[in-house]
DNA sequence: GCCGGAAGTGAACGGCGTTCACTAATTGAA
DNA sequence: TTCAATTAGTGAACGCCGTTCACTTCCGGC
């Protein structure tokens, strides 16, 4: 609370700190993990490589706190689009194409949050650690939470397990959110006529997403 | 057709070639891209860096090529699904978790046969050149047909564009296809009392994908 | 037997992540 | 104020990487 608090010293250390995270997400987002380098970092902020080895341990852990912070703003999206007032539908709807839409806005960031697999590696998911604690965990929560909302309100079959459900929505959201990360046109890379607008499909694919657990006459359960 | 046309020199030379593909292969199945360097194939083979670019004029084209053949497998398995006797359902079910075995069954060859944003960058789409002659538009193709049957038997909703929903249904069941990758106890890998087996997930999954192509009495168009 | 082209090589270039011995600066105590 | 101890920052190096190039060696056609 207090900035007394903090010496001089430690308040340098973090702004240097901060610049090479900005320097890096700068980097980042142009260029993409590929022209991600300690060399190019350390020339952005005017330091030498081994500089930046005294405020991280190695660009791994760098490039993790990268994605911790995105994930960080993909949740603060997704809560904003939950606490929305509108019809349970649209929210519904909104929850998978704003998600896309952040995949969209920095294909990078997001190709890469989802590249490694060494998080669940390491720590092999010892407690309930692997969720709950981290923004990706917490994200998910208010794709669950949007999920028994629609089966406590009749939109969605009652029977349907909230947390499955959840990922199977999840799953094909990022599957869209990949398509485009990976082939940046991605609807009209496919296939003659071109069809959709981009946004047209991710609107398109949303409806389709939500459809998947809605309740109807075509066959129960 | 005749052996006997090819010279000896050739044949040596094709040998080779296959035996620099088959190393990159089972680097490339057990470490993934990132294990997969020249001189490691190099090593592999006895053979000199050098050499293998007397074969391949840099280690992208040799990536592709192993890219493609992987798109090849996967075409095969799509046609032996379309192929099958079976209820329209079960069918149209089992394109969708046929797919996402055979992400789990070569995970770094799935992972990476999506990574690269080159393929359609270097060529902007000049002709109706990006699919239709590759083997992942193929499969492609057998995805869109399978909607089309689905239509036209009536069990998916009159109005539905079969590319734009096949375009769908392949992006959702890549969605998973991808987690599983990167996140190899993918269905467990998020919250708490693991749910589902893996393969009961795919199923459940591939269920919810279909369904959301169903006409219904919930709400029509 | 000879010659031209292909196959194969070793050394090098520039770039990468990372380490380490080192200097220069800052800080807290005497 | 001075001095020791801690910290920030550096340059050079190590072992990887993809790729190139001058070079030798080998083989098939004359």
């Amino acid at each position: 609370m207090q900035d007394s608090e903090i010496s001089p010293a430690e308040r340098r250390r973090i702004r240097v700190r901060e610049s090479i995270i900005e320097a890096a997400e700068r980097v980042f987002a142009s260029e993409g993990e590929a022209g991600l380098s300690i060399r190019r970092i350390a020339d952005e902020i005017d330091y030498s490589p081994a500089a930046i080895y005294k405020y991280f341990n190695s660009k791994d852990d760098l490039v993790d706190e990268l994605k911790e912070a995105f994930f960080g703003r993909l949740l603060t999206r997704m809560n904003d689009i939950a606490d929305q007032e509108a019809a349970f539908d649209v929210r519904a709807r909104r929850c998978v194409s704003g998600y896309v839409r952040i995949a969209i806005d920095k294909p990078h960031h997001y190709a890469a949050a989802f590249s490694g697999l060494s998080a669940s590696q390491d720590t092999p998911h010892d407690k309930a650690s692997s969720m709950e604690n981290t923004n990706k965990g917490r994200a998910f929560a208010v794709l669950t939470a949007m999920v028994e909302e629609g089966i406590a309100c009749g939109r969605f079959r009652r029977g349907l397990n909230p947390v499955d459900a959840a990922k199977s929505v999840w799953v094909s959201t990022h599957g869209l959110a990949m398509m485009i990360c990976h082939l940046p046109d991605f609807p009209g890379s496919a296939m003659m006529p071109v069809g959709m607008s981009q946004d047209a499909f991710v609107e398109f694919h949303a409806d389709l997403v939500v459809r998947s657990l809605e309740a109807g006459a075509g066959r129960p359960e």
